[in-house]
DNA sequence: CTGAAAGCGCTTACAG
DNA sequence: CTGAAAGCGCTTACAG
């Protein structure tokens, strides 16, 4: 199959090459009829531009912008989106793509507002964003809606909005991983525990997901050892945490293993920890660093992870591959969850 | 930083850009004096060739060519490797890249020959191989390495080669996992066997090192229960099997968890089901079709794999920038290994 | 041994 | 409203 060339189509059509780059791209002052024509062809041609060609000639540069909650030692999973992100951007090095980055700080409901505005004046061809804090979110989905520019969300969907596509863990499934690798190790006569922290309610989608995936799985095994002793945490601090803990263990002795169904799973392990509960079974989600150290330390016996880099740089492909031959990816993208215990953290 | 043309190069030489394409290339009649001129102040410059527009004009293709056990339904592992090189020039797509699928029957000499043979043939820029048949394999890189032609390897390395690099799995990592999750899973006062399933003594590399990691697991817990019972098989076959098994239980009562060093795990559930032992741990490697339907039974507790399809598509990716630029790709690059149970085979 | 010209497929002014 | 020309950075004949 021979590529398709403007110029071919300009034969057919009897027109000039001119012509029909300026229908191809809605650069108008071309006559109705003439568009027509064009358009006909090009589509009966199967007509793809050669972006190596539009690459070398146009120069034109796209600026994406990125806005992500800030990482950093503490925080390895919003620290490997940047990464993802400048990985994918390398790969289309010739291409003349760059991102522009906007750290906003977690739960920082103003800075996050100010970034947006600070995006909306760089005016970039596409945004990737994490939709974390909900409201202003949609504000800002709205603003883009607006502006015409497009935008991916990664880790957290909303509901009734225009983006392009979601690319996100499989909250549901990594829950049902949770549950199976609980299941496998504890002894049957043993009970699990269920800790939610949320402290602000934030990702509470992502929460519920991976509790209903973790109940579908002692369900669907037949076993009656889900949620059984469930207990809410509303806040991570060591005081609150700890007696809240205390009370539930010394109702519920039978206790053998605790499931986090958040990042927070870190609070359990320092509690775990100072308690000399060694042997409790001790499963969370997420590669913060704080959870890889107690990972490290034998105290967190797994981690759910996702991937962030792959899940960051797909977003940017995704948003490219729209860009320059509007192809529309899937709506939603589900990352494959990753079994992390000490043996194989090293290697992510 | 400003891009770096050959015409920039050519007017501070003085000399057209047709010599110092010339020289670029190594394509001779040039006076040796120019040729050092115009290398000097191409390093200088540290000048990189715009591939976009080398793709434009030269409409080069680069041939490359793959030499892999077949795949298919029963054996996944190898049906994902073309699956990845595919997707690796999917991205490429732009560049005239294209792969030939040589395809040879697993444990068939005369047929790894005879491929070989074809390739050589066939005359492609670039080899990416599997050299599992370690005698004739060595002469294919002899040959690659008479006609000029680069090769990677995937899954296997051969030490003493002229490979550019080798991609693959890191097998002592893969054996200090599957150690942790039998140490997690299994109760304190129980033995594990391991089984060793080499047939032909195929990829006996990969089974030792495995081994190696699998030991090194339980001297560092400072833990007694590593290889204390080993069971060699030297048949895959049912029968044979069986009596070696049933010799091994017999005398050792105590055992709680099997691992099997090799792919052929699923010859050992097919035991453990038959023989109704469904409390017996037992974790091995690799997702071929018979492994992961043990697994989704719930015989196979968890497999230990890797990602073939990252892994070919790296070694294309690696040898697309050594072709188009010379980079010479790290000699080694080990793929991390993934744990898999059944809740997130399906992910896969 | 070296240079000048044509061309890859597309875009960007410019002339009419 | 439309066409012809120049140019992106490189490679490929061809002329000298």
């Amino acid at each position: 199959m021979k590529q398709v060339r403007i110029k071919d189509i300009a034969e057919k059509a009897g027109v000039s090459i001119g012509t029909v780059d300026r229908v191809l791209h809605n650069r108008g002052e071309v006559a109705a009829e003439t568009r027509e024509k064009v358009l006909t062809i090009a589509r009966e041609m199967h007509y793809q531009p050669n972006i190596v060609a539009q690459a070398l000639t146009s120069k034109k540069q796209y600026h994406l912008a990125a806005l992500l909650p800030r990482g950093g030692q503490d925080n390895v999973y919003w620290m490997a989106h940047p990464q993802g992100i400048e990985k994918a951007v390398n790969e289309l090095r010739p291409f003349f793509v760059d991102v522009h980055f906007f750290f906003f700080e977690l739960h920082n409901e103003a800075d996050f507002i100010a970034k947006t505005r600070e995006i909306i004046e760089y005016n970039p061809e596409g945004v990737i964003f994490a939709p974390i804090l909900k409201k202003e979110s949609i504000q800002f989905c709205a603003d883009l809606d607006t502006k015409n520019i497009p935008y991916i969300f990664i880790d957290t969907f909303i509901e009734d909005s225009n983006c392009l596509s979601f690319i996100g863990e499989d909250a549901y499934q990594g829950g049902r991983v949770a549950a199976s690798l609980i299941d496998y190790g504890l002894d049957a006569d043993k009970d699990i525990l269920i800790v939610n922290i949320a402290k602000d309610l934030e990702n509470t989608q992502h929460l519920n997901r991976r509790n209903q995936g973790f109940m579908s799985y002692f369900l669907d095994a037949g076993k009656n050892r889900g949620m059984k002793i469930t207990v809410e945490i509303p806040s991570a601090e060591r005081a609150d945490v700890e007696v809240r803990m205390d009370s539930i263990l010394n109702t519920n002795k039978n206790i053998g293993a605790i499931l986090v169904s958040s990042a927070k799973t870190h609070v359990i392990a320092r509690y775990l920890e100072h308690k000399k509960l060694k042997d409790t079974i001790l499963v969370g989600y997420e590669l913060t660093r704080k959870n890889t150290d107690y990972l490290k330390k034998g105290i967190i016996n797994f981690l759910i992870g996702q991937k962030p880099m792959e899940q960051s740089g797909k977003a940017v492909k995704r948003m490219f591959e729209f860009l320059t031959t509007r192809q529309i990816p899937s709506k939603k993208e589900f990352q494959p969850v990753e079994i992390i215990n000490v043996e194989n953290v090293d290697l992510f």
